[in-house]
DNA sequence: CGTCCGCTTGAATAGTGTCAAGGTGGGTGG
DNA sequence: CCACCCACCTTGACACTATTCAAGCGGACG
């Protein structure tokens, strides 16, 4: 059901890594700004700063204002959503090459918190800069459109795949949309704690302990040698 | 759980109504183009057209690709996404005032399904237009974010209300929301099938009905008179 | 070594789905 | 105008699924 968080403490500030060379940016090809040039770069007004946060790490909260988004490098972050009630639920996971933070394009609050679900890259754009560039490059119009319809496909699957059927299916389908966000070539998927599991899913950690257990006995689920990394095998239902 | 579709024949075809009359909309003040002047849509190359669907009709079907978006002026259109196991689901429901097929100018596939859940009016309008347009008055852009913005919103809050929590309280923020959709003022629901609201819930049609009924018994939604028009009472769980 | 936190498991209970039967109302054709 | 029909809604009984409360386990870390 509705998962009330259980109070762990957030860890917010960020490591400076430099400012961002996007320059020489090694998935530059799959962010926001692939097809810039490199001295596109050289006269914008405000830096991009590139930071590392800590796993657990809020990157901003439900209803803060702010003019900034965050262009995900590595690892992977949450969106959390809170009610008037206290629950919450988790709307989305994003990883690398994804942006959060969009919404302050429109002046408007963030809609969810983003939280860190590892140790994470980012690059910290204001939106005065993103504006700048779009006035220079009409066509980075069409790439942050994309964007947001990314996030809306994303979304749309977490309706109809993750949040409807029986928990089983669910769960098969939440594992083969993470290992999407893996890269995907491997069938190979990121874990993260169970009580996140659940609230990706809208259903009580015990559900999800249960029926995650199945699947590793079924061997539909099995674990590689690291450390919270699992593969997934075939389709099931 | 997940509903298969009962097979009912789908209308397709709409009844033209002429060119729209965009100079002298009744409700362009929440429509995209509020704000352009009545001589920009002079030379725009091909006309909006303003058609009427009836109930149940299909404005486009998941997969398909088209140039065209449809701007809703009277009446409410859901989207509906079919996985490949054959079960679908609705993953939004759409208003007076909301934009959809957005996907179509990124040359995207539409995501969904449109298909009418009243009779409707809506302004069909290709994305060359509306490119054309931009390119003229470049805030329309800041526009058509805003729309993007508002279904992902919706989206958001399709996963953390309706989809999260017990039978009850997510048919109780249905309502609500269809509330909203209606306008707001007094709290009064225009109401679907109870196969399309259960496929808005993810569950099954009797146990919408029998959820339905207690809240009814309860009080808590009364008939009004109308066929079809709930009035929901103030705030519960 | 002990504590804490997250994970697992069990048992009881509440919630939901499924199958099946019956009701209701609006529309159509006789 | 009435009778019938069909689509849609309601209700019941039962099986199954998921939640809740509770206890116990095990690794990480001081």
């Amino acid at each position: 059901m509705m998962t009330r968080s259980r109070s762990r403490a957030l860890c917010t500030d960020p490591v400076w890594q430099g400012r961002s060379d996007c320059k020489h940016c090694g998935i530059r090809h799959m962010m926001l700004f692939s097809g810039l040039q490199d001295s596109d770069f050289d006269h914008i007004f405000e830096p991009i700063d590139n930071l590392r946060y800590a796993e657990n790490s809020q990157l901003y909260g439900q209803g803060d204002s702010g003019n900034q988004l965050f262009s995900i490098r590595r690892g992977f972050v949450k969106l959390v959503q809170t009610q008037e009630d206290g629950s919450q639920r988790i709307v989305r996971v994003l990883g690398p090459g994804a942006i959060t933070g969009l919404e302050a394009l429109l002046n408007k609050p963030y809609h969810h918190a983003a939280i860190s679900l590892s140790e994470i890259d980012t690059c910290r754009i204001t939106t005065a800069t993103l504006e700048q560039l779009e006035s220079e490059k009409p066509w980075l119009n069409e790439k942050v459109m994309d964007h947001w319809d990314r996030h809306l496909s994303t979304a749309d699957r977490w309706i109809s795949e993750v949040s409807s059927g029986t928990v089983r299916s669910r769960i098969l389908k939440l594992l083969r949309f993470l290992v999407e966000l893996n890269g995907g070539e491997d069938s190979t998927v990121r874990f993260f704690g169970h009580e996140d599991m659940a609230s990706m899913l809208g259903i009580s950690r015990e559900t999800f302990s249960r029926v995650f257990s199945e699947l590793k006995e079924e061997g539909i689920v099995s674990s590689t040698g690291e450390n919270r990394v699992f593969r997934v095998s075939g389709v099931h239902r």
